[in-house]
DNA sequence: CAGACTAATGACAATATTGTCATAATGCAA
DNA sequence: TTGCATTATGACAATATTGTCATTAGTCTG
């Protein structure tokens, strides 16, 4: 059994070295020479040395504790966000403190102020909507704990936010669709007032400008991102004249709906009409065609938001570039060339 | 800004008292005189005084601290598990560290090791799959941290297990389709051996059984909890000379590919056959007609294993009870009399 | 080679809390 | 009132780490 606690003590007598020493090399500070450096990262292996959390906190400095607030109805894009910001954190030698709130809930603000002076948090990964919420940035602000915004509306003022670069995404999609041969391409607009659903749609629109395909009025319908939403465009886009070849959801719960609506009507999908959703989440391999849609790097957003957070949010703050990650176009049995 | 420190130092000199008699009140340890106690509440309430789970860490005998690992691809589940169990800690004073491992992974002991030691957990949630992995358990011992299971197969050895009782739910549901005239009632199983899919077999059975109504073997079905393996069910029933009236899916993924193969066929759901699932996830509103079906106290569940875990574990340890909490039996459009 | 500067290292205090042990106050029986 | 037991309280050490400042070693410049 050799348990042998694994304090920083017991590290810098290995290697021969006082316990600030040691913490000099296990902080990566300088002044430090390469021989000793040497020398104490090996006793550090020598005894697994892990920092103590707690201790670090205690004595102030930072807490080396990261919060993550939500308030998400979609449980995929949570859990999801999670693992890849707690692979980051664990990465990082930090800790990943998580807290559910309620954005209506007036007692939520207070909430949060407690969350953040009481435990310390170093920052502070803001999904959306909370993203959003001026009052949220505010308290933030008011307390100066570094945070990231994750896929806010560019509309919602100061700090950083991390995303996806859905225009670029929804032109993808719409390009693929193109150059399948459709022209008749009707599209699913999410939540009103959302940013990623304008940005999508923007997408869309532009990519068709470009290629010089006119947008019918009666393709674009306003949906809410629900199953049922999807449903009623597609008995709508199915009940026109001259129905559209393709319809583009702005997201996969919506084609899941359009799927359905076809499939009453004993169309075959993709053959009597393409499909194409986005997100990825579980629902679109979890019908007949399996989806054709736009991955999220949604593990790879929260990692990269925890990493500036640690890191580099000092330097990069100024220069208000807000990394968007590459997404992937999936494409599955939902499209195919139009007949 | 009356930020003030708010330590049990400054609780202590406004109260009049020493560090010492403050902590006592505040740990709510014996041996305080009622006025004391009161004046030194008084002063908590005043300087409104947190402790610091950090400095209580440090000095190592509670942590405050409970785990939670998982490795579950239900997102939904965890979600609710998550939030039920911070719900809780926070009641307690405690904080939650969420931990995704992977169940196959051979570092992953390694891993859960170092968390257990290095966080100093008070306590550890184990959901399944991981609930029911012996090496895990194995762990946990050696490191004497009490560990609370939930819905663990009865087979797993040792330590408390929270959850549903599966049987007694399964049976409602078969009572409420034998209630509505059915008698040749279709089951799909979920994957094979995990003890949820086995509680819930047995339950269908044993309300069979004590309605006389004869279980014929054609209309079981073995599934593996997919939207997939829903459909090809439903085609299979359907496909029998004498197709069930009702079909019973020990999931709601299942249930909704069994809708979905009703459809194929032009039949209506539920005046043609009848549809029931389990689990109540969000897809059993997804779509139409919604799922019957059968909401597990998730929330209710994991907030019950914290509670153990942080108040009377040892007392309950001896009595081998392991607690479980009520369901709902949620009667939707799937489901109608027999005609 | 002296002087001055820089790099490398360590001693010690500080952090907020709890555990141990000692002391003071109180109650009660003889 | 004395003696004894119990209750109430506090002084002090301990926890693992980081920050401050001082000291030592090493290097460069003239």
């Amino acid at each position: 059994m050799n348990q042998k606690k694994s304090t920083l003590a017991s590290v810098a007598q290995l290697a021969g070295v006082s316990i600030k020493t040691a913490s000099r090399v296990v902080r990566r500070e300088p002044n430090v020479s390469a021989s000793t450096r040497h020398r104490v990262e090996e006793a550090m292996r020598e005894v697994s040395y892990r920092p103590s959390i707690a201790a670090r906190a205690t004595v102030g400095t930072r807490s080396y504790l990261i919060g993550l607030v939500f308030d998400n109805p979609n449980s995929n894009y949570i859990v999801d966000l999670l693992r890849g910001a707690m692979h980051q954190t664990r990465e990082e030698g930090y800790h990943l403190i998580v807290e559910p709130i309620r954005s209506q809930d007036t007692s939520m603000i207070h909430e949060l102020r407690r969350l953040v002076v009481q435990s310390n948090l170093d920052g502070i990964v803001l999904p959306p909507p909370i993203c959003d919420l001026p009052e949220v940035l505010e308290v933030l602000k008011e307390q100066s704990t570094p945070y990231v915004k994750i896929a806010s509306s560019e509309s919602s003022s100061g700090g950083l936010s991390v995303g996806m670069d859905d225009v670029s995404a929804a032109m993808a999609m719409t390009s693929h669709l193109t150059d399948l041969g459709h022209t008749d391409i009707g599209f699913i607009l999410g939540r009103q007032g959302t940013a990623t659903t304008s940005r999508r749609f923007e997408g869309f629109q532009r990519a068709m400008r470009e290629r010089r395909i006119a947008v019918k009025p009666e393709y674009i319908y306003e949906g809410d991102y629900t199953f049922k939403a999807g449903l009623l465009a597609g008995e709508q886009f199915l009940n026109l004249a001259s129905p559209p070849s393709a319809i583009f959801a702005s997201n996969d719960e919506m084609a899941a709906g359009v799927t359905m609506a076809a499939l009453r009507r004993n169309l075959v999908v993709p053959d009597d009409i393409s499909i194409a959703g986005f997100d990825d989440s579980p629902i679109s391999t979890m019908i007949w065609p399996p989806l054709t849609t736009i991955r999220q790097p949604i593990q790879a957003i929260s990692q990269k938001a925890i990493s500036l957070l640690i890191n580099d949010l000092r330097e990069i703050e100024n220069e208000d570039a807000n990394p968007t990650l590459p997404f992937d176009l999936i494409v599955r049995g939902s499209t195919a060339p139009h007949q």
